[in-house]
DNA sequence: TTGTATGCGTTATCAT
DNA sequence: ATGATAACGCATACAA
């Protein structure tokens, strides 16, 4: 009779009115107790609401509240991929600010097709969210861009909050890493322990963060003397089959006498290493790497991978502060990005 | 004078009644225009109302549809962890597989706090989804069970449709992994590899499916001649630090003569062979290593690891199915799970 | 085929 | 302090 399907019939869900009800008060009443701000309620009337409240099972129905509100306690956010190491672990320090403040994170994935960002933004949109996080990767030269301003605009006129991670093409608030300080610092100091001539694995998908990681450690080097490091700087495919197939495909002339491959994100960097390992390069015997990100995965792979450490949690609490607060006006705030020196690049 | 905020005060969002209004109809008809199904609206007023809502940018208000409808498009999920590799590419699928029939997915994370999970059926009971998928890790003996079952039970009552993954333990729509069956064909392909005194690190925390992968395996090298395998199962904490940790408190004498350690998830064999390593201990030279779920992170893990291959892709695809489906009783399906054989288990 | 009227569950505005 | 009543944006039953 319990734990089973289908027994009486689809009920209707208890509301407002069936508490308020039960509870001998009207709804309003019903409605304040529960839900309400402004606790002006008699005790008596309370325990009665509250009682009924649990007998009945009652819930309160989000949508109807968000239209009554005319606000929501949701914040979207737009991620590329959540399989990706790096955006699930975003995703989760976000939930988490957010959630400390009593708002639910509604995510959704544009699996790295630039032109699904519009469309979600506008689907997000409908959902009446508090506020819209854009922590997706932004395009060089975005195919849509223009729509996708007047698209968030819009929102942002009618009393949304829009917030970008990662990405300061768009005039919004944006938090940002020091992608570029970050690359620069890395390379510095891998310059420090003799490294010169080494391969930068930059993005094939024209992405600004990654190209700002491109140009930063291209800079590092320059300035620790290595006058030609612009010249070994690749695009492959931004992914860790996309570095992977271009280690792979590397002359042997290119290969030969390079000291370091450096990728533009932990996940390339471990699809060169894979491709490296491939051709019978022994890391680091043979050559380094170092990437950028500092992802959990990193735990696991042996040799330990140099990287670029990136604080998620500072970058997600600024996020969901901007995403709730209202007074201060458009701002760019950056958040350090520190190199870590692992044992895929001992002293030379 | 555009992409600024607070330009010209908060507006109010647009609704079907401006696009109404603007293309000189009734807002009903605008709505079976944009969102209606029965599309009995004659050309030249279908041409307007589409061509208004385009100027004035109209997306639906889905809280209010939600509401009128009786009914969103929203599968609620509920996690554990969505920084967890297997739970990540659990959620990706999912959402993968509702998207294609044009469903949203809310994700709702417990952390692995059993208490918590009861907590999060509540809320997401009231965004008012379709459906509930309880993915997160199911307690053998959960601390509020019945609590649960209720309010799932009344969820379902009213039409909302409840599928669990992994956790056939509460009386509603079960999908599963064959948990029992992979790990016991992997103990018995690693037992004809010559494999005899294998550890093997089971939950800590009482999950069913775990428990059934160490019921498994034991079965499976009992099977193979193995009289003694049951004595050598070890319940550390359910994690990669958890497994690491325990193994590093291994006497020398438990450890000296070890041949394997196997491990229910692939998140601990990776803590146990960090752990393994630290003492020395050479993969697979001096012991070898096995786990389950064949989670992607393996793929930069050297030497490769032998797991038990879930087929993630095939669950979310049966879960969202039951999610979506009403006509068919209490199911419970189960799918594949079979072992994969990689170099961190050479033949003896 | 189209428009009018009504209801969904909740909050907010108003009397009382 | 409490209760009637009017929104909120949309879909639908019904009338035209």
């Amino acid at each position: 009779m319990q734990g089973r399907s289908g027994d009486s019939g689809p009920r209707r869900p208890v509301t407002l009115d069936d508490v308020a009800r039960q509870a001998g008060v009207s709804q309003p009443t019903a409605s304040r107790v529960l839900n309400g701000s402004s606790r002006k309620v008699a005790e008596s009337y309370r325990e009665r609401v509250l009682q009924a409240a649990r007998e009945l099972g009652y819930t309160p129905n989000l949508p109807a509240q968000a239209m009554a509100r005319g606000t929501s306690r949701t914040i979207a956010l737009v991620i590329s991929l959540i399989s990706d190491p790096y955006f699930s672990a975003m995703a989760a320090e976000i939930m988490k600010q957010a959630e400390a403040i009593g708002l639910h994170v509604s995510i959704a994935v544009t699996e790295r097709q630039a032109d699904r960002e519009l469309d979600l933004v506008r689907e997000l949109r409908g959902q009446q969210p508090r506020a819209i996080i854009l922590a997706g990767t932004g395009y060089v030269d975005p195919p849509s861009e223009e729509q996708l301003v007047e698209e968030l605009n819009r929102y942002q006129e009618t009393g949304g909050r829009v917030v970008l991670i990662s990405r300061s093409d768009l005039p919004f608030e944006t938090v940002d890493f020091d992608n570029h300080h970050g690359a620069r610092q890395l390379a510095r100091e891998l310059a420090g322990l003799g490294y010169r001539r080494c391969l930068v694995l930059g993005s094939g998908t024209p992405l600004l963060s990654m190209q700002q990681r491109v140009e930063g450690f291209v800079e590092g080097l320059v300035e620790a003397g290595v006058a030609d490091a612009g010249e070994r700087v690749h695009y492959p495919g931004f992914s860790w089959a996309g570095a992977r197939e271009f280690v792979l495909g590397l002359g042997a002339d290119e290969l030969s006498g390079l000291q370091l491959v450096f990728a533009v994100t932990d996940d390339m960097a471990l699809g060169a290493l894979s491709g490296l390992r491939e051709r019978g390069l022994r890391i680091p015997e043979d050559i380094s790497v170092a990437g950028f990100d500092d992802i959990t995965t990193l735990r696991d792979v042996v040799p330990k991978l140099t990287t670029v450490h990136v604080a998620l949690n500072a970058v997600a609490e600024e996020a969901v502060y901007r995403a709730t607060t209202t007074d201060d006006p458009l701002t760019r705030r950056t958040v350090p990005a520190y190199p870590v020196l692992r044992a895929s690049t001992p002293a030379l």
